[in-house]
DNA sequence: TAACATGTATTTGAAAAAGATACATGTTAA
DNA sequence: TTAACATGTATCTTTTTCAAATACATGTTA
């Protein structure tokens, strides 16, 4: 996977443990500037990883974990609806009569599995409530606060 | 960037730093699995990162720089024609007019800043050579050993 | 000087990501 | 009860990215 759903979810998550009040797809997909289906696929990886809940026609997502205790690994997995990180990848068709390129694979693959754990790790070590908790300061530094209680905030009340 | 070029890069270089003879740019490519404008691109960011050496009309790539002090993070560099390392991405169109999408921003990517950094400590402490050795076993373990005379390979004698 | 090799621009094709559309299923509130 | 609204999901289209293919100028070598 190398696309932007990663950036998206932890986006949404924020919204949606930020506000008080239930937000539509439709408003989540403004905030992230894409469209409502793009939210609810997002929406689905995270609920069937145990991230979300919601359900047909009730509005809005629920924060099922504890923010301080959900780490972007755990974000990342769901959106890619896979157990391992995978940052980069292997080509496609080394030719199996060049001796390299016929072993090349185990060793390219094994190589790359120690640089995803270092990664798997990093994110592992970071939480959605180090996002939030971000956001805050950056907002704090703006002057923003304020508006912070049209979205019925917590951030505001930290 | 999220492409096969730096799982290429490094079977060219392998196989650049292993050959006795100068390789042309359609037998590194027929080992890849690709073809030999590709190799070439490759190259071109190679050399001018200062990793190979290569000319017009003259046959074949040198490898400008020790196997074991040329770690995955400059050829992840090279390939990427960039210092930093980003393996994923910043959704692009968060909306200002909503306050999280406003600020979320800068917050996404020092978080992913810091991920990046891990990922570049664990590119950085591998090399080329590691790739080498870590080859050299798995043909001796397929028993494959014989057949590296043909490539002329310092493997063969290790 | 013929054969061959790289450097590079450009075009084409294929695959992946995101956007758009449609609608079934379900909730909520008047 | 029912109209308005929301999510879940399938499908189609558009856009973007990556790789393949083509073409040819530049240069080497035998």
């Amino acid at each position: 996977m190398n696309d932007t759903r990663f950036s998206s979810a932890i986006h949404m998550l924020v919204m949606v443990s930020e506000s008080s009040e239930p937000l539509p797809s439709e408003r989540i997909a403004q905030s992230i500037g894409t469209n409502a289906t793009y939210v609810r696929k997002l929406a689905g990886s995270l609920r069937r990883a145990g991230i979300v809940e919601s359900r047909r026609g009730a509005s809005g997502f629920k924060l099922l974990r504890d923010p301080s205790k959900l780490t972007l690994l755990e974000i990342y997995q769901a959106v890619c609806e896979s157990d391992t990180v995978e940052v980069f990848e292997l080509h496609r068709n080394p030719n199996d009569e060049c001796i390299v390129g016929r072993h090349i694979r185990p060793v390219l693959s094994d190589m790359f599995a120690g640089i995803f754990e270092a990664t798997a790790q990093a994110l592992g070590s970071r939480t959605l409530a180090d996002c939030i908790s971000s956001l805050g300061r950056e907002i704090e530094q703006a002057g923003d606060a304020a508006e912070l209680e049209a979205l019925g905030s917590s951030l505001a009340r930290s």
